[in-house]
DNA sequence: TTGCATCTACGAAACTCTTCGTACATTCGA
DNA sequence: TCGAATGTACGAAGAGTTTCGTAGATGCAA
């Protein structure tokens, strides 16, 4: 249960995060490459915010060779987790059903992704049952 | 298309929004009386974060007495869909299938709820095709 | 070795958001 | 009618975020 961020990360800091989550551990330079295709901002920005990040004990740093290399600390996963929580009680009243029916209505998933989705929706009903009651139930 | 709030709410704008939703339209007092149950704030804090909003077009208000009436102006609908879009997109590579599967394994739904995503995701694999194939399939 | 390119550190300005105090208007009961 | 209660308008402080310029250190090529 380490990995706290307390605080959620900010919208500067989320792009941040997630070219770092998708590189792996990077330069201020190589995140402001990526970043530059998105939107412009100067060098000493990126630096700046990404100092601040590591401050804020959301990015450790490796600072033995002049240009220091960033990591990620807080976890993908546990942004996932904390905004899709947040969102289920604060905009679907705490209904997941309701946020995943919207969400397939409103961007098109493929065949093969519904059908994945059937599947995991067979496991987790039948979870907790034993193979008596599955096969009855198949 | 109207609808228009180009900048996403602030968090205690949403809290405002969720009470205007679910109570409709509301006196400051009334919407100061709920968010009080769940934060202290003074009255003139939840007033001119209200004449703000009213500002910026996301509430609508009638002056006609002392004593105004807000009522959102933004669908609650397209906050939705809006936030939905935005962490399918940074957070989940773009495909709702992956944002459905998280929601799921993190926040069990019943059996009923199951069900009727099940229903749902059948109307929509085989939603586009004809009757004849419908069938087919079947 | 020297000088240019590159990097970090840091301060400060510009913005936005949040909070609240104060001033003034309106309503209503005694 | 008068005063208390209740309402709105508004200014400004304080906190957090974002932006960038500048200064100084470091590495590398000629």
């Amino acid at each position: 249960m380490t990995n706290l961020k307390l605080n959620k990360p900010t919208d500067s800091e989320m792009e941040i995060l997630q070219i770092l989550w998708e590189e792996g551990p990077s330069t201020v330079r190589e995140v402001h490459q990526i970043l530059s295709a998105i939107k412009e901002s100067g060098y000493t920005t990126t630096l700046k915010l990404m100092q601040i990040m590591h401050d804020k004990g959301m990015l450790s740093r490796n600072d033995e060779a002049k240009t220091h290399i960033y990591s990620a600390l807080i976890k993908k996963e546990s942004v996932q987790k904390q905004a899709v929580g947040n969102m289920i009680k604060g905009l679907f009243k705490g209904s997941s059903a309701k946020l995943v029916m919207h969400a397939l209505g409103n961007h098109r998933a493929s065949r093969e992704e519904i059908d994945e989705i059937k599947k995991y929706l067979d496991e987790i009903e039948f979870s907790g049952m034993n193979e008596k009651k599955k096969n009855q139930k198949k």
